[in-house]
DNA sequence: GCGTTATTTATGACTGGTCAGTTAGTTTTG
DNA sequence: CAAAACTAACTGACCAGTCATAAATAACGC
């Protein structure tokens, strides 16, 4: 029945922080709690972890490379016309924020980024730092076909991607005390429509 | 000298609280420095505050009644053709979030929703409750003119304003920790431009 | 004006509860 | 039996909120 399996411990202990950290926030949640949820003592999670922000930078680093990840694989790669690459970019991001619990990670990268600034710092670094000039890159190549008329590519990246960011806070900032729930698709689809006309020369 | 001014208080400590729920964080801070800062004691805000939380449901009621003022004003009697009256918006919108500390309150807004939810209530009745119906209905008249195409107006709220909110967290979050600064007027005017034309019929 | 009392404004010291992180010792596994 | 995985119990620091008491100001009587 009870397998033991040591080397699965420190993904459990990750997925117990990241539900209680969600649910009640980073300073809120005792580290108790989290151990009891993966089934430990709080003292076991000090055997994997040095202390309570390295849970949340962990956690953090995970969730990040998996979804820049798949965002990466589903665009593929970067032929024919632009337009249909950033509908399927809105349409993942949409889906990601759909279905994982990446809108309540960045509520508390938000919150946490001033107390625990390496946090911030590896967001701004892989999502920012890596991601925005991937599609910046996207859109400069649109204005040089003749696709879009000329406009900056970094403030279009920026307009591009915001209301994504919106949805997210939507749901994990907004739903949660009673706000309507937002049709996170919809918005996407719509989004996308509204700037690639806005782009066309 | 020392002029003794006891209706001036609370607006002193929610001044001295703004900025230090700022800087490191509601939970963070303590009333203590918060007191200190004022010039009072600790257990002189208990004169004139319920207890912690109150200070943040006032600095936040405050700061929100203020700026939907700037821009109900700014914005004037929604006559003419719809277009301006959306720069004119989202120029605002900027100006505000360039000199005020208001992204520092929504990211405190953000950070405390689900611990302080009547926070969270507070801006979505206020913001969202009141400012968005006031722009959907603007936008729904430029597609009864036939300025604009025929779009949902509630979505087109969202991708229109989206951008600020980016700013917004741009500014108390990312460039805190390090980030280049954003130019948010020039985001706004960009914005606004792409948006209008994605508006065409 | 001028002393006396009432009221408002303020504070220092304390309390009770919380919780991250540690340590000394126990159980499990190979 | 040795090493690895684990835990109960403890410690030390922190801080929101309270309370008994003091200072400042206003109110009043004369």
């Amino acid at each position: 029945m009870k397998k033991r399996r040591p080397e699965a411990r420190p993904a459990e202990i990750l997925a117990a922080a990241l539900t209680l950290f969600s649910e009640r926030g980073f300073a809120a949640t005792r580290l108790e709690d989290v151990a009891a949820r993966a089934g430990l003592s709080k003292a076991a999670i000090y055997l994997y972890f040095a202390d309570k922000s390295a849970l949340l930078a962990a956690i953090v680093e995970a969730a990040v490379q998996t979804n820049i990840a798949t965002v990466r694989e589903r665009l593929g790669p970067p032929t024919g016309p632009v337009a249909p690459h950033l509908r399927t970019l809105l349409a993942t991001i949409a889906t990601i924020l759909r279905t994982t619990a990446f809108p309540d990670l960045m509520k508390l990268i938000i919150a946490e980024s001033r107390a625990q600034p390496e946090i911030g710092r590896l967001y701004l670094d892989r999502v920012i730092g890596s991601a925005f000039p991937l599609v910046q890159s996207l859109i400069a190549r649109g204005v040089e076909t003749g696709e879009f008329r000329r406009i900056d590519p970094a403030m279009t990246v920026r307009s591009l991607v915001a209301p994504m960011l919106l949805a997210a806070l939507w749901r994990s900032v907004f739903e949660p005390i009673g706000a309507e729930p937002l049709d996170i698709d919809a918005l996407a689809a719509h989004h996308a429509d509204l700037i690639i006309r806005g782009l066309a020369p």
